[in-house]
DNA sequence: CACCCGTGGCA
DNA sequence: TTGCCAAGGGT
């Protein structure tokens, strides 16, 4: 179509590049990932929902548990929601998993079972946005439908030299009409897995390997020597220090754990219950703070004037996208624990710790004071 | 539109 | 050690 030479680079080179794309991705793409070789649209819409802000081999082992687990869009559907979480424990941005279970649901409900083959009606469904849509319909129904990742941005960015932050709206918008002009007529999984082996293997963030790439000759980023500076980086921002005492209250062999809300950070895990200090009281030796802990351990744990003995544990910080949380756990000894929590609150053994779904600085905590050691307990915690 | 939401690997 | 960000979506 575009291969006149009057025609601009760009022009030239959306002319063949779906073509030079799909041949390369038949010789050097990847062809053996486990949610590959198949049309199923759940275990393809599986595999996309755990690859959104994750790496592949990251998220393997996940997948083979949760196939196991859940063979089938209707064994999701029916599950409880901590078996969900307690599967997706460690993957993070756990709304996932909250809106994976619930489209299941909606599938079951009202598409009859069946993933329906429309993106936008991919796109209605919750936790599947615009360019999850097209990867879904692409591979499992040959929908002609553009997707746009992380690797898709980086490899347009570069071949085009696109400068600005590729999170940016307007840079977005652009980026979404280019990737739909380069769609082929035919062989669109193909082509979708070669947008996204492309970015992930040549043209990585690091070192891209031009030498070896399709778009060599007519790459913009290569040709002027911005393969580094392309794509744009997001620009910096202050991250955020946030503190908190978390309370690993026993009482016997068991402690005591909370369910999150959905909303927020860990939203719907089991975690311990954790109190916010003022900004002037942070010392462990703090005597308010520590009236306040045990106070809180009292209320929760076994009403006023049961706490035996407080102490602070090592503590450690977590590292997240958008700000660092320190956190300091404390021992909290009862000398009974109270019969009645409340749905939110559970008394926890080994065996019941090992199968919750917990966040993993909590559950490096568990893991540190031997908590949940017994591996093989089956999940028992109230609704 | 701006912000929120995890975790681990790697330079 | 610190910074960066990966098969993004929801609000």
């Amino acid at each position: 179509m575009n291969d006149s030479p009057n025609d601009s680079t760009a022009g030239s080179l959306a002319g063949t590049f779906a073509e030079r794309l799909i041949a390369w991705q038949a010789e050097h793409g990847r062809h053996d990932l486990p949610w590959q070789n198949t049309r199923d649209a759940y275990r393809i819409w599986l595999s996309e929902i755990m690859l959104q802000q994750t790496q592949v081999a990251t998220v393997i082992p996940y997948y083979a548990r949760f196939l196991e687990r859940f063979p089938d869009v209707a064994a999701l559907a029916s599950a409880a929601q901590d078996d969900v979480m307690a599967l997706w424990s460690g993957l993070g941005y756990y709304s996932r998993a909250r809106n994976l279970h619930r489209c299941a649901q909606v599938v079951v409900a009202e598409h009859g079972g069946r993933f329906p083959a429309d993106p936008e009606a991919l796109a209605s469904l919750p936790g599947i946005g615009r360019s999850t849509a097209a990867a879904i319909a692409a591979f499992a129904y040959d929908a002609h439908a553009a997707i746009l990742d992380g690797n898709v941005k980086r490899v347009l960015a570069r071949v085009f030299g696109i400068e600005g932050f590729p999170g940016a709206p307007k840079i977005e918008r652009d980026m979404w009409t280019l990737a739909e002009s380069l769609l082929p007529q035919r062989d669109l999984p193909a082509y979708t897995q070669g947008m996204m082996d492309l970015g992930a293997t040549l043209c990585g963030r690091g070192k891209p390997r031009c030498g070896e790439c399709p778009f060599d000759s007519d790459c913009i980023a290569h040709a002027t020597g911005r393969e580094r500076t392309l794509p744009t980086s997001r620009p910096k921002k202050a991250q955020p220090e946030r503190y908190v005492d978390v309370l690993v209250i026993y009482a016997g062999e068991r402690v005591l754990f909370e369910r999150r809300p959905d909303s927020g950070i860990w939203g719907g895990l089991w975690s311990l219950p954790e109190l916010t200090p003022p900004t002037d009281a942070r010392d462990a030796d703090d005597t308010s703070l520590r009236a306040r802990l045990s106070a809180h351990a009292a209320t929760l744990g076994a009403g006023e004037g049961r706490v035996r003995s407080l102490e602070p544990l090592h503590g450690l910080t977590h590292v997240f996208t958008h700000f660092r949380l320190h956190l300091r756990p404390w021992r909290v000894m009862l000398e009974s624990a109270s019969p009645s929590n409340g749905a939110r609150h559970a008394w926890l053994d080994a065996a019941g710790v090992a199968a919750a779904g917990l966040p993993s600085p909590i559950r490096k905590i568990a893991d540190a004071l031997s908590i949940g050691s017994l591996s093989d307990g089956q999940l028992s915690l109230p609704t």
